[in-house]
DNA sequence: TGTTTAGGCAACCATTCGGTTGCATTCGAG
DNA sequence: CTCGAATGCAACCGAATGGTTGCCTAAACA
C-alpha cells in the first residue's frame, strides 16, 4: 500500500492511484451497495464520529455485525477509524465517494452526449441519402 | 436535458415509487459494484444497444456468465432489453443512475454542510466561555 | 430442408457475504 | 486491585454471487 496519502487515521483504502479510473470505482460501489452500510455512511455524514457500540444502536443487529460492515466501509476507504481510549470512533471519509459521483457523472455525460447526436441525426436525415445504419 | 423517457419493453426494474428514498438506492450501488457490470454499463451508455454475444465480446468471460450480469442490472433497471429476431439487444437506462447520483449529491451535501458548521464553531469559539463540548 | 447462430434454462461449484455466538483483552472508574 | 464497558478475534452458518458446462429451442439463410 506504500502511500496512503492524506486519509486520517487508520484509512487503510484500496490504491487509489490518482486518476478517475474506470474499475477503479467497483469497490467503492459495491461498499455502498448495502442498505445498512448505506444507513451508516448517512449519519456518519453529519461529520460526528461515533463508537462502534453508538452506530449500533439504530439498526437491528449485533455489534459484530456492525463492526463488519465498518470493516467494508473502511476497506472501501468510505471511513477511517482512531482508537480513543477504550473506544474506536469511525468517522466519514469523502474522497471516495466524490470519486463515484465523478464516475457516475463520466457515464451520465456521454449518455447525454450520445442523445444530442442521436436527436441532430433525427433531425437531418430529411430526405438525405439513405444513410448506412451503423448497424454491423 | 436527458429526458429518461419510459424507454424500451423489458424494464423490469424493482417498482421505485418516486422518492429519492434511502435504502432504496442500495439495489443500485450494489449492481454497479462489480467491475465487470461496470464494463459493461460504461459500454452500453453510448447509446447504441448491443446484443448479448457482441457485449461478451471485450470482457474474458462466457456468454453465460455476461448473460447473468446483464440479469442483474437489469432487475436494478439500469438496463432494458428487447427481442430482436434471435437476439436480445441490450439499452442503457439512465434513470435509476440519476437516482444513484442524486443519493449521492445528499449525502456530500450534508457532509459539507457539517464542514460549515465545524468551522464556524472553531472560528467563533475565540475566548468565548468553555464551550461545552457537544460530546454525547 | 438442413445447418448455423443467438439465446434460454438448469445444474453444479467454490467463494464471498451478512450475521451470530463465544471468549479473550484492554482501558477507565471506583 | 477489581469490575464493567467497548472491542477484537475466530469459528460457524446458510444464502447469495460469479462463473462454468451441457443441452434444448428458435431464428436466419443456403
Amino acid at each position: 500500500m506504500s502511500r496512503p496519502e492524506p486519509a486520517s487515521g487508520t484509512g487503510r483504502a484500496a490504491g487509489r492511484s490518482g486518476k478517475g479510473a474506470p474499475a477503479d470505482a467497483a469497490p467503492i460501489f459495491a461498499a455502498l451497495g448495502d442498505a445498512t452500510r448505506l444507513q451508516i455512511v448517512a449519519r456518519l455524514s453529519d461529520g460526528e464520529p461515533r463508537s462502534i457500540t453508538r452506530l449500533t444502536d439504530g439498526l437491528g443487529l449485533t455489534r459484530q455485525g456492525v463492526t463488519k460492515h465498518l470493516r467494508v466501509l473502511q476497506d472501501a476507504g468510505l471511513v477511517s477509524s482512531i482508537r480513543i481510549g477504550r473506544e474506536s470512533r469511525f468517522a466519514f471519509a469523502p474522497e471516495p465517494l466524490a470519486q463515484a459521483r465523478s464516475y457516475l457523472e463520466q457515464v451520465s455525460l456521454q449518455w447525454d452526449e450520445a442523445l444530442g447526436r442521436l436527436q441532430h441525426f433525427v433531425e437531418t436525415r430529411q430526405a438525405r441519402k439513405p444513410a448506412r445504419q451503423t448497424r454491423r
